[in-house]
DNA sequence: GTGCAATAATGCACTTTGTGCAAATATGCC
DNA sequence: GGCATATTTGCACAAAGTGCATTATTGCAC
């Protein structure tokens, strides 16, 4: 599927540089600061390359919002392929998210709840992408346990973490990041503690 | 929160005039077959009144899908209102998803599924409504059971009931409405079968 | 009912965005 | 180095988003 040619390295790098630049802008300046033009004037593209890439502005931030996480999908698959392969899913997917949301991860996102939070457009974005970004992990966790188990027992895994994991994203609730200080929030979760409690629910039923 | 003034009820009225309409044509049409000149004319407004309400054609397309479940919405909480105080609250997502979750609404689901699929701008505005009613569900219970869970809990259930219902309303998953038959597809799931094996899981853990 | 204050709807002008198409440019592979 | 392929770009035009001033409507008090 990830086809590795220097061409797609090419586009992922053109697709990249769009996205930051539209990013970066739209931190700076907030989402309505700045317009297209800005965007492909600082990444060295045309308009039009833009449009080929991206289908709105939102889109684009979306997208880098998330690259990070996207970039260490990789890195990710090969930490499940390397695990026992009677490992439990449900350990997995603990290990994948524990190694997925590091702390550079996390504090990305938290630009993005902020961006997310004064500009209602941005929000539908955030949400599908970081919904596809699970979606992936979910065709991963599938092929790495085959016929171990059923489908829906994926499905319902995967949309429950996703679902659990939402409320970090959209700042319903206020983590606290690895290393963080939880001065400015009390009542504030640490990260690693949610994602504790998260799974024991996930372990032990509601 | 709820203000019913008259002018307030106009409101709705509109908005709901201009998305349904924008919905109607996007069942006939497809998303690309209809400008929100279409729209306005049809609905009898004008194409600036139709941007004092939506941003774009999608957010009213989305917003129509979801607005038969937002009707429900009371009705589900007056449901809710009426169980014994000390119902689990397992059991109280349960006999909301069971009831809001009608043959009607999920009907019309079906519809904004193949919307959603050809059009891929639609899913995230999709994602984002069906979003939001959920977290109103989540406000809800919050209310009805003072005191009695921990924050989180309530995050992670509201969380996981969301992720397990995204792969119906995306068309991940296909599943079988109420008194829908199983002909056309052999893997179809039966809503309440899914609903079923939903909440055995959340109840004794994966 | 009548009038008044508040607010919703509209029209207009203008900027920004989205898109099809064809030309030009760059890339990878032999 | 040359060729087939894919990417980027420019251009032109349709569509969409927005601020502002204006008009029409509505709810409320009398």
């Amino acid at each position: 599927m990830n086809k590795t040619s220097l061409r797609d390295l090419k586009k992922e790098a053109t697709a990249y540089a769009l996205a930051n630049a539209a990013f970066e802008l739209a931190v700076e300046r907030g989402l309505d600061g700045f317009v297209v033009d800005d965007v492909v004037q600082r990444a060295g593209y045309s308009r039009r390359t833009f449009a080929n890439y991206f289908s709105c502005k939102e889109e684009a931030v979306a997208t880098a919002a998330i690259s990070l996480a996207g970039s260490q999908h990789d890195e990710a698959e090969q930490l499940l392929a390397s695990m026992p392969k009677e490992t439990p899913l449900l350990d997995m997917l603990y290990e994948t998210m524990r190694t997925q949301f590091t702390a550079s991860l996390l504090l990305k996102m938290r630009e993005v709840v902020a961006l997310s939070k004064k500009h209602s457009t941005l929000e539908p974005y955030i949400l599908s992408v970081f919904r596809s970004l699970l979606a992936d992990a979910q065709e991963s966790l599938w092929e790495l346990t085959p016929g171990r188990y059923p489908e829906v027992y994926i499905h319902l895994l995967i949309g429950a973490v996703y679902g659990a994991m939402l409320p970090v994203v959209d700042g319903t609730l206020n983590v606290l990041l690895p290393g963080q200080s939880g001065a400015d929030g009390e009542g504030d979760t640490p990260f690693e503690e949610y994602l504790e409690t998260t799974f024991h629910y996930l372990r032990n039923g509601f």
